[in-house]
DNA sequence: AACTATTTATAATG
DNA sequence: TCATTATAAATAGTT
């Protein structure tokens, strides 16, 4: 419900994650309080943020609800007993490890090691990905030098820009692109006159010379 | 957002109560776990009807919400008379978390998700990683479909030699290859007599018409 | 339960 | 971060 539709996926940019996730989060607030109201619910809500900050809401008290969800679920364990304490946390550590594990597997797999227990199916559906990956990566790589060589463009033309000033100071405004133009000058419009070899110079690296992978720029 | 607007009030009617709560309760629970989603973050959220029914989402699971929460509350009373097994639990868990978070980084990146804050070297070097990844995956993938149809052409060749003695036994010993041959057995034969061709049959998908993800085998 | 006319939430933008 | 606004989503009232 905004400008534009979205998935609901994790939001990757940081920065407008941390705006969606104070937006939303505030809207969830609102809506819970909403409903204990209208319709005479008693409602709790906590939100941990990915920094690890709490944020949450209780129409009685928090202590009520998390006590009345306990009873009906009959789960109530002791809290606040050291050795539950340091049950919980082991089956936090476990828990963590399984993630952890599962993660280091996918990610092995992803660099290419550890193929031996998959199929076909599965091998196919790991190149693909590798692929996308690699577009991204590549897209992305050519952006940034695409920027930065705009930029160093700009950049010369400024200089090119004050070298033709200061040529006309020195030899006056008539004949600046004459036979007696200085080496300096002639040799920085020279370049000017040529960004597409410079561009090019930046982008095809050695070991890229694959086709698929060269960047179609400036036309 | 309805027909008309409404004030946040306990809604009178009991019926029309019921329905607002079934709907709004939906909506609640749906948004916690957009959010969760969206924003990475550990959502928990508890309902209770004005008939005493409970509804109840997490993102993670409530014990961990719950347990969480109590955590972070208590943590802002009694700092520090926790026993030292307790603190060695947290320790492992708040490194575990770190591991885990940097491994999921690392993963998105591979995943081509989550460029932004690299460099141009970082690409560079991830273009690299994913290429051998590419290369290792598509090896293996191949080992497995050329042992396939390795298997498949032994199999072959063992019912070809029994159907060579079964035609034997049929039409006797002589002229088994001679012009008389029936048609089940030429046909056998010329297959076996084009290995290449099967093989690249398989080989070829039609979605890898790239010239980089030609497959070269047996020569 | 379905259906809409509206309101509300929020994604994109400045 | 704050304000604005166009648009998507939620839902109040109705069938």
């Amino acid at each position: 419900m905004g400008r534009g539709k979205i998935v609901i996926r994790r939001i990757d940019n940081s920065t407008s994650r941390q705006v969606t996730f104070s937006k939303r989060r505030n809207g969830l607030l609102k809506k819970a309080k909403e409903l204990a109201i209208l319709c005479d619910a008693e409602v709790g809500v906590v939100v941990f943020s990915s920094t690890a900050k709490l944020y949450d809401f209780a129409s009685t008290s928090m202590k009520s609800v998390i006590e009345r969800y306990k009873k009906v679920t009959e789960e109530q364990q002791q809290l606040g007993n050291s050795t539950s304490e340091v049950k919980f946390w082991q089956r936090e550590a476990a828990v963590l490890r399984q993630q952890l594990q599962n993660l280091q597997e996918n990610h092995r797999q992803l660099m290419g090691e550890e193929l031996s227990g998959l199929s076909v199916k599965d091998l196919q559906h790991l190149e693909n990905q590798l692929e996308t990956s690699l577009r991204g990566v590549r897209m992305r790589k050519d952006q940034i030098l695409i920027s930065e060589i705009q930029e160093l463009n700009q950049k010369r033309n400024l200089i090119h820009q004050e070298n033709v000033e200061l040529y006309k100071k020195v030899y006056g405004t008539k004949d600046v692109n004459g036979a007696n133009s200085n080496a300096l000058l002639t040799n920085s419009l020279s370049v000017r006159e040529d960004p597409h070899e410079s561009v090019c110079l930046q982008l095809c690296q050695p070991q890229q010379q694959n086709p698929e992978t060269g960047i179609t720029i400036l036309g």
